[in-house]
DNA sequence: ATACGGTTCATACTTTCGGGTGATTTTAGT
DNA sequence: ACTAAAATCACCCGAAAGTATGAACCGTAT
């Protein structure tokens, strides 16, 4: 009894590994015979995927701003409290501090020259001096670096 | 946006560029024996393109919607909150709100063309559009005005 | 008295800005 | 499909800003 089983569980397992084997196979043969089609898909599918993923990466957010809802612009209760020691700190003379502020209000070295009547040149010359101290090369950085040192409102 | 079109017309010519380089070959009858690798690079080509297009054309742009409030304190514990109203009343752009708070913080109109990917001249037509709905006509004068308004921090 | 910092001014030169104009290309809304 | 707004770019020109250098004057502190 036992004997006949095993016979013929040996021939099923046989069989199913020949099976396996020539499912295999045909696949593989298969595979083979359509190499290119497959490899062309492999492509596809994988350059389909990385062109996807470029076009997001490189898409940049399109960011609208939409609500609104308010008035009252700034705080004028809030004082501003001058940070003297980084201006000495600095060495920021007076006149260069007066500059400074007209400067950042937006006056033009002509307008700023008549109301403290000096000549224009001298307005640049305390302009030039300002940047160096504050180390930038432009107005502009001037008025910012300024504004995060505490040396004008 | 420019970059997306400048992406797909890159692409758009790197394909006549293959496809050209496909007519030269075939004259010289290589063709055949690189076959392979050509079909594969004309399908990661077009694969890449299509999907490049298919995120471009069916994915919903991302729309980042910023809902804000009032009430601005220049004050340095307290967060910026932008006036958004006084922004669409005064019909700024987005792009236009860029290339301000670029220049508040001090970068010349070189610098924000590096850093926006655009031409200085671009830059310089979105600076005077500002000037003009600011009603300046100069970088400070803007700078205080939009910082006044509290358009930028 | 004199050396020093602050202020003033000048000249010459280079670079950056800003105004004006016009045009093309996207993108968004009717 | 058509239109309006937004974004891009170009070219010219004059004005403003910035660089470099030199110099004079004036208090004041050593």
């Amino acid at each position: 009894m036992i004997r006949k089983n095993r016979l013929i569980i040996g021939y099923g397992i046989s069989l199913a590994v020949l099976l396996a084997l020539l499912r295999w196979m045909e696949l593989k043969y298969l595979l083979y015979e359509h190499a290119f089609m497959v490899y062309a898909l492999l492509i596809a599918v994988i350059f389909l995927t990385v062109g996807i993923w470029l076009s997001k990466k490189l898409t940049r957010p399109r960011v609208k701003t939409e609500i609104q809802e308010n008035i009252i612009y700034r705080d004028s209760t809030a004082a501003f409290i001058r940070n003297q020691s980084m201006i000495d700190e600095l060495g920021i003379s007076f006149r260069e501090l007066e500059v400074l502020e007209l400067m950042a209000t937006g006056y033009s070295n002509q307008e700023m020259a008549s109301q403290l009547y000096v000549s224009p040149n001298t307005i640049k010359t305390h302009l030039s001096r300002i940047f160096e101290k504050l180390e930038v090369g432009r107005r502009a950085q001037a008025i910012e670096k300024a504004r995060t040192l505490g040396i004008i409102p």
